[in-house]
DNA sequence: AGCAACCGTGTTTTT
DNA sequence: CACGGTTGCT
């Protein structure tokens, strides 16, 4: 192996042999380079089995992405990378009958938990005027987050005491309903394995070699899996950046990294403090903003790059004119040579996309946006799914739900809830409820509806069996008259839903073209846990419109960060405690270096948010970048760039 | 049962 | 402003 191109600590971490080790590699250090090439060296020089290695990304697309980095340099065997979702996935479709569960479980959405959680709520009488379902999942994530189960929650007053009751019937309902939420895929798993230790020794003999990327973002329950899986042979090694801990909403915690030493004795530390990625200036006022946080884990990052080019913090009258002079500069750069690709726009949340988009749009500049809402979110995606899931597992009340009267045949409302109300009494699913149809109440031509829908269900669940996959789905849509209402409406939305369901087809095709076992099953797993920065739309050449939390561990020449104001960066929601403010720099910092050559900050006067005007302030971080790498400047609507 | 019109509400970030 | 949820009408 040559290893020339490597520098000292980079080099030590590769020829890292036996035992825990620990990378803090700040940003643009090539972390995913020495990931890469540790797995190269262990697998070339060291004769480890590729299959023994699990690396463990954050995205699906960093994973595919290192997947195929890996094939390049070890050939087409190379080991299994995905992302603790998807590992505790395919792990639970094999074990989860140990804790009571079928093979055919479906993993539910945000949607379908909100939904599950509004069923609870109604079940236990809870007022919604006082309690929002959404701050119960909220409640519900939490808890799972840190690996506590219902059981397992102290509530510290009277309305938490009304949470974990909400929590224990949603978990019961859950398990009634053969389903899993997010949370749940990681928790489950770990249970298995500290239950089941004959099934974690099995684990633990095939994965022997551990990496993890991005290990500041892991929560409890990743690091505790990540610690059964690890064993007593500890050959973890954990890449990740304190300064990059933009997560913990989502319940990551810092305290895996600082509290490594304990559980894993032997820790080896290295530091990869060359960054490779940006000019001197703006790593310089990078590393300014981010010493202002009061818990200073400060890396000395350095480079050996140009001095490049200062920051620019231009300043408009609104955000037209900010869309205006991102299109402008954008196009003027293209006459010096560069391309749209070469080009970012980044911002705190995702609604300021829309502005920038109108102006792209006005002059035809090539974009494409990341996040926001996904291909497989849109309503008749669901629906088409929901069938799927129905059929794989009928108990799957909240797909039940989705497609029980879509198209319409009748049975709506009034029926459901009689439905639903005998499903709760007897704490059983729809599905049960409605096979049987054993209760009063009903009128003969609902139940004649509703044997000729289980009908339905039934034949499609025979196709599952004999069929393929594409076809089951073609079946679907037709057999179900889900196409033939949509071309009967024939209206614009309904056309562009045809348009989409062949999309959809397509992808099952493909699919199945490149899946060992394409089954409904696993089709169900990739449709829930693809999220929407993992789709790579095949645009060639276009800029790139994104938050900032999607942008982590990307890289562009050029990088505008929108919206520099008080309340939207930070956040109005995240101004509360010192702790949040350093978390919204920290989401700054990742912001900063992005950016290889140019990076660009722009800031309102005035903006339109949520249909009312307001005028804003400089966003305090602004401030925190060092006079000397900064040029302040007006921007005003001729086009015209003035020096204040 | 299904549609249209209304109101009020509220917008972080996402596996 | 835009969506979700509710209401009221057919």
């Amino acid at each position: 192996m040559d290893l020339r191109s490597f520098n000292a600590p980079q080099r030590e971490a590769i020829l890292h042999g036996e035992g825990p080790l620990l990378v803090l590699a700040g940003a643009g250090s090539g972390k995913t380079r020495v990931i890469v090439h540790r797995i190269e060296y262990l697998v070339r020089e060291r004769g480890i089995p590729a299959s023994s290695i699990l690396g463990i990304t954050f995205t699906n697309k960093a994973a595919g992405e290192m997947r195929e980095r890996l094939e390049k340099l070890l050939g087409n065997e190379p080991p299994l990378v995905s992302t603790f979702h998807s590992f505790c996935a395919r792990t639970l479709r094999q074990e989860i009958t140990l804790i009571g569960y079928s093979r055919n479980f479906t993993i539910f959405d945000d949607d379908d938990v909100v939904g599950l959680v509004k069923v609870v709520m109604r079940e236990l009488n809870l007022d919604p005027t006082k309690f929002k379902p959404k701050s119960i999942s909220n409640f519900i994530d939490n808890c799972k987050n840190k690996g506590l189960w219902p059981d397992q929650v102290v509530p510290e007053n009277w309305y938490q005491e009304i949470l974990v009751r909400a929590y224990r019937s949603y978990q019961e309902k859950l398990k009634l309903l053969n389903s899993l939420d997010f949370g749940d895929l990681i928790n489950s798993t770990v249970k298995i394995f500290s239950e089941h230790p004959g099934v974690l020794a099995r684990y633990q003999e095939h994965y022997q070699w551990f990496l993890v990327d991005e290990f500041q973002d892991t929560n409890t329950t990743q690091y505790r899996l990540i610690r059964q899986l690890a064993g007593s042979r500890l050959n973890l090694q954990a890449t990740g950046d304190f300064n990059q801990t933009i997560y913990s909403f989502r319940g990551s915690c810092l305290s895996n990294i600082i509290n490594m030493g304990k559980d894993f004795p032997g820790l080896r530390t290295i530091k990869l403090e060359e960054n490779y990625r940006c000019t001197k200036q703006i790593l310089k006022a990078a590393n300014a903003i981010i010493s202002h946080n009061s818990q200073n884990l400060a890396m000395a990052l350095w480079t050996k790059n140009a001095e490049g080019k200062r920051i620019i913090c231009a300043t408009m009258e609104n955000e037209l004119d900010e869309g205006q002079f991102i299109a402008e500069t954008i196009e003027n750069n293209r006459l010096s040579g560069k391309k749209y690709s070469d080009h970012a726009v980044l911002y705190r949340v995702n609604a300021l996309s829309r502005s920038i988009e109108e102006a792209f749009l006005k002059r035809g500049i090539h974009y494409i946006v990341i996040g926001g809402f996904r291909f497989f979110d849109r309503k008749e995606i669901k629906d088409c799914l929901s069938y799927m899931r129905s059929i794989v597992n009928p108990a799957d009340d909240m797909a039940l739900r989705r497609i029980l009267n879509v198209p319409s045949r009748g049975i709506g409302d009034t029926t459901l809830a009689k439905l639903e109300k005998v499903a709760g009494e007897r704490k059983v699913s729809l599905w049960e409820v409605m096979r049987a149809l054993d209760f009063s109440g009903l009128s003969a031509s609902v139940k004649d509806k509703i044997r000729s829908f289980i009908q339905l269900v039934d034949t499609l669940i025979e196709l599952h069996n004999t069929q393929n996959l594409s076809t089951l789905l073609k079946e679907i849509m037709s057999l179900s008259g889900y196409m033939a209402a949509l071309v009967t409406e024939g209206s614009d939305k309904a056309l562009n839903r045809v348009d989409n369901l062949d999309e959809l087809l397509s992808v099952v095709t493909e699919f199945e073209s490149t899946r060992e076992v394409p089954t409904a099953e696993a089709f169900i797993d990739y449709a829930a846990l693809m999220s929407s920065l993992d789709i790579s739309a095949g645009c060639r050449d276009c800029v790139t419109l994104m938050t900032i939390h999607a942008a982590k561990g990307l890289e562009f020449p050029q990088v505008f960060l929108i919206g520099c104001e008080e309340k939207l960066f930070p956040h109005e929601r995240c101004m509360g405690s010192q702790a949040d403010i350093d978390e919204e720099r920290r989401l700054m910092y990742v912001a900063s270096t992005r950016a290889k050559e140019r990076l660009i900050l722009t800031t309102a006067e005035i903006r339109r948010i949520a249909g009312t005007v307001a005028n804003r302030k400089p966003s305090r971080f602004l401030a925190e970048i060092p006079d000397d790498c900064k040029d302040e400047v007006w921007w005003v609507e001729e086009g015209l760039v003035s020096y204040r």
